[in-house]
DNA sequence: GCCAACGTTGGC
DNA sequence: GCCAACGTTGGC
């Protein structure tokens, strides 16, 4: 039986549009680590600000692209913090009510890139699979940039990881 | 580019 | 607090 505990990390979703940020510009970052900036949603906001952990995984998934899917594979290094361009006149992440309170109403986290996939996992292939259907990410009209995944998911996933490193999709 | 489905806004 | 109108997301 899963236990939730202190130890085992959470497993987390993050969208991202490869032509905005792609996995391979995180990977390309100083570091290999970058601010996950501008998320403005208030749901994948408190997802960072009260359930992110440092040593979370996230997967980052690649959407409004030719091919979305899962690109690479991520780790949570640092505890959610104030997205200071959400004060930036200039940045399109500006938000009009942190500017009136003077204050930024958003967080975000350090991501640091770990591996990337074999290939990418496209969405298809994850809609294809029976232990995935209950997936948020597959949900109907489901939008939110910042998912939880359940560890079963996650196995999964990892699965279909391992299998593509050697045979490619060609197998599934 | 279309459009379904969702989140947000604002009048009442 | 309701809910219609609007804006956005994101697959296709």
């Amino acid at each position: 039986m899963h236990k939730k505990n202190t130890i085992s990390p959470n497993i987390w979703l993050m969208k991202t549009e490869p032509d905005v940020f792609s996995f391979y510009d995180l990977m390309n970052a100083p570091g290999r680590t970058a601010c996950w900036e501008g998320v403005r949603n208030y749901q994948a906001r408190n997802f960072m600000r009260d359930r992110f952990q440092i040593g979370d995984v996230a997967l980052i998934y690649h959407s409004s692209t030719k091919i979305p899917g899962i690109a690479g594979i991520g780790r949570v290094k640092s505890k959610a913090y104030p997205d200071p361009t959400a004060l930036n006149p200039s940045s399109e992440y500006c938000c009009e009510l942190s500017m009136k309170r003077k204050e930024s109403q958003w967080v975000m986290v350090d991501i640091e890139a770990v591996s990337p996939l074999p290939e990418l996992i496209p969405l298809t292939l994850l809609r294809s699979h029976k232990g995935l259907a209950k997936m948020a990410l597959l949900q109907r009209g489901q939008r939110l940039s910042i998912q939880p995944v359940a560890a079963d998911e996650y196995q999964i996933i990892l699965e279909i990881i391992e299998k593509s490193r050697f045979f490619g999709f060609a197998s599934e």
